[in-house]
DNA sequence: GAGAGTCTGTTGGATATACAACACTTTTGA
DNA sequence: TCAAAAGTGTTGTATATCCAACAGACTCTC
């Protein structure tokens, strides 16, 4: 399992079962979905699911990131300065991936939820990073980066939990300084 | 090729392709469109097509069954008699069939549709025949489909040579006399 | 707590699809 | 008119998918 992304097989088989996995999603609440229920929705056989996935965690783990991604669209970012605009870009993605999945049910999976979340910040800053300061050393850009995802998802937690009344952009306002700051 | 329907694979693949061209003939005549289009539409290799279809012909000629046995919907008549409703909703059907077609641009090919109409046709009249008259010959049943088939396409050719403006129903009410009539 | 039913994860063998390469024909356009 | 480009149809090999079957885990019900 896991090989070659090329295979047009693969690609389509793998985006049957998400696809299908995303539809029942909005259907029934992740508990209730059985991978028996994905692979009949996707009409494609049991035993290739477990070709792809190593099981529906796996599955959970890898639509939650794919969907994230898109979100987060890194492309837009690759000619931006780690500004304040960029980062508050980042963070309202952030924010509207974690109010689609409220309207979902993914109860007890918060903890995967946050690490997808902070794994993709992770890397998109560390890309950011390298790109802006190519002579700094590797491992203190992967530390920002580390200390930056953290931040970042540690303010989209205190968002949800104070103010949702307020937007994120303003919201952001107030900590970005600080994050800046830091990096100079 | 050409075996067994109920490989998932198959009738996955199958679809993609028929769905593919029916989507490339709402943009292109049928004459500027390849093989290669279809395929790369489809997702599917190449090759793959020629497993399934003989050429592009077998394709079109595959594609006009199915679109019309859905037009037609023989299950409809599954407990109909051969009566004057049933004889006018195959008529209409049918003229529903060509009128679809004449937006789609299938110049060359008017005899292959014709004969894909009459084979249908025949086939539904020898069915519901059949369950009608189950002690009668075969063969003369077959021979009544036959000419019923010819007597409903020529009906329709009529029908859009000389009066599109005279709905399908009270044109056809005209011929179905002499048509019941045969059969008593 | 025994039995029936459903789900999971795995396996071996069968088969459909992908791919690359080929010879051939048709179209294009300079 | 010629050469390059594009399309057709075929083949051999690799591999993704299907299928049937299995053992084990889990619910549910009586």
């Amino acid at each position: 399992m896991e090989r070659t992304k090329a295979d047009p097989r693969v690609l389509r088989t793998r985006k049957l079962i998400m696809d299908s996995f995303i539809e029942l999603s909005s259907k029934k609440e992740f508990k209730d979905i059985t991978v028996k229920d994905i692979t009949e929705e996707a009409m494609i056989n049991r035993a290739t699911f477990y070709y792809h996935f190593e099981d529906i965690y796996d599955l959970l783990e890898k639509v939650l990131t794919e969907v994230l991604s898109i979100n987060l669209d890194y492309e837009r970012y690759i000619n931006s300065q780690l500004d304040e605009e960029t980062i508050s870009n980042i963070f309202i993605a952030i924010t509207d991936f974690q109010k689609s999945l409220s309207h979902r049910c993914h109860r007890g999976y918060e903890d995967t939820i946050a690490r997808i979340i902070r794994e993709q910040l992770e890397m998109i800053f560390y890309k950011l990073l390298l790109k802006e300061r190519p002579n700094d050393h590797e491992d203190g850009l992967k530390m920002a980066a580390v200390m930056l995802s953290w931040g970042i998802y540690g303010a989209s937690v205190e968002w949800r939990r104070s103010s949702e009344n307020q937007s994120p952009e303003d919201f952001m306002k107030q900590g970005i300084p600080y994050i800046l700051s830091g990096l100079k």
